[in-house]
DNA sequence: GTACGTGCAAAATGTTTGCATCATT
DNA sequence: AATGATGCAAACATTTTGCACGTAC
């Protein structure tokens, strides 16, 4: 999707306090860069210096070693600056997202999950009447991070 | 929520086909019975006879033995069934409900998910456009299952 | 220099599997 | 009788943790 720069990282990472290592360059790189909604698992093989060369998602190796716990850690501190979301599902490993913007996924009947058409999403979500979200933080005494939607595919 | 009886859920099994146990009938009827939305480890706990008496979503101890990979099993028989379904979540264990009818959740920011008021998740889930779901059905070239909706609440 | 990030390996957690036995249809 | 469910324990997959060392600020 986007293809940051090392400059352009540093910049984020500074906007929201996180401290800038090569490691969280890469792992934010290579989810900034793909729309696969990459587990820690696979954005780890794609930037790992031991397995570049089969990336499946794009990433560049990292010139450092990196470990797998690092890409949770570093997943961890994402979400927690905003900067990725955590995608909601019913199964299988966490699956992460960089576009933090709203919009919906369609869960596939083999776990897949894929971004909605940019129209549709944004139709489906902009017809959820504010007021009901508003009644919902005031009655349940939240306040609302985002809200996710998922359009469920039967399998056939 | 629901306290079935042992009549209740034979019919219940006998109209999807499901084979009929002890086992099966006591996960079942502990799913209906709560909306605390359980993970597996949980309904085993409160339906398992070596735990009777400690049961935090309040089922009925089997009569019988159990064992952790038979609720694992029923559930996935129930989901299979269209009896339950599998709660989308960004965390945890994977969380069950027996309630298939639609409705939204809460995802509170220490994990726990929440039914939002059906008032309020009828309006959520009414408001999206049958339009646009047919039109991802046809462009995605899938058959929808359902619609899940969670609002995510913000962690203080 | 201090606070925080990293790598590693081990542990914790959650779920699935293989297989012999048993129950339901 | 045949098919499918169960219990158990072991395997598996995913995520977290503890700690010694290293790096960014």
């Amino acid at each position: 999707m986007l293809n940051l720069s090392t400059e352009a990282i540093r910049e984020i990472f500074r906007e929201r306090s996180l401290r800038h290592t090569k490691q969280r360059e890469v792992v934010y790189a290579a989810l900034a860069a793909t729309k696969a909604h990459p587990t820690a698992d696979e954005i780890y093989h794609s930037v790992s210096r031991a397995h570049a060369g089969q990336q499946p998602i794009g990433g560049t190796p990292c010139d450092c070693d990196l470990s797998l716990a690092t890409v949770y850690n570093t997943l961890d501190a994402l979400c927690d600056a905003g900067l990725a979301h955590r995608l909601p599902s019913v199964s299988g490993p966490c699956r992460f997202d960089a576009d933090t913007s709203s919009h919906a996924h369609l869960l596939a009947a083999d776990g897949q999950v894929v971004d909605l058409p940019e129209d549709l999403s944004r139709e489906l979500l902009d017809s959820l009447p504010k007021s009901a979200l508003e009644e919902i933080a005031k009655r349940m005494g939240v306040t609302i991070d985002r809200v996710t939607l998922q359009v469920v595919a039967k399998r056939s």
